[in-house]
DNA sequence: CCTAAAAGGATATAATATGTCTTTTTAGTT
DNA sequence: AACTAAAAAGACATATTATATCCTTTTAGG
């Protein structure tokens, strides 16, 4: 359980291969999927997502491409993964206490509420500066 | 991402329900299912799990049901959890890391480390003892 | 106006989740 | 011994989600 898709696996990759290049380069989608090795289609729907939220900039026609929003200090693990995967869920009730709490007064809920802060915490605590490998 | 399937959430419910009956009760697996919400046929599949690993003991006939397989203080979330998910692998790379480590040094690879131990953490700090529900 | 590149939408396939049904085994009961 | 109650086991069915791919449209530069 809880795993990440590959979707997520993409989008990581991706991001922060842009993270790794100077902040105003502009990158062609189908070199940062060859770069990364991840279907270029697929990545672009997943650039598209991150164009929508502000996470990266995109440019259209010729000498178009990609580029990071914002410096990669500021952009955290958890934007990206929820930019694609949507908000960190452990379990529906979470998110809708009305099927949990009517019964009884659900006493898991709790917990998921703990497992939900502990992710939160540390995607929100890693940025993409972070994550940039060393030459 | 990182949702519990129905089928975890099920697992809980029917075992928690047990968990709130005296320790030697043997209750049938109809009335478990009637009781906590859950399809019987999916949830005899859930508990012939359960019953593989002792988490529950069955007994088949006349007279037959399931009751706890140890004390309820004795009993982790996270043993639940992974009888029917399987173990809280938040990246495939976690699971094997020949895929990740290879074409660079994975960044990445340990922030989802954490995460695994964060999660297990919090599972394995809750019994079905604290999750019966009060009268 | 031609070309390069991303955006958007529709479609296809595979995997997984969710659940049902039937048959078999086991153990009491009459 | 036969009958009945209940779980175990396996096969099957359907729905949902993941994982793409393809085609058309929009945008911008040369």
């Amino acid at each position: 359980m809880m795993e990440l898709t590959r979707k997520g696996e993409y989008a990581i990759r991706g991001i922060v291969y842009l993270a790794g290049k100077p902040i105003d380069k502009v990158c062609l989608l189908s070199d940062i999927a060859a770069a990364v090795n991840v279907p270029p289609t697929f990545l672009a729907k997943i650039f598209q997502q991150f164009s929508k939220i502000g996470l990266v900039k995109s440019f259209r026609g010729t000498g178009g491409g990609f580029m990071l929003g914002r410096p990669p200090e500021n952009i955290t693990l958890l934007e990206v993964v929820e930019a694609v995967e949507g908000p960190i869920i452990p379990n529906r009730c979470v998110v809708s206490p009305a099927d949990c709490e009517r019964s009884d007064s659900c006493t898991v809920h709790p917990i998921w509420r703990r497992v939900q802060g502990e992710v939160r915490g540390v995607l929100e605590g890693v940025t993409l500066k972070e994550l940039i490998p060393e030459k």
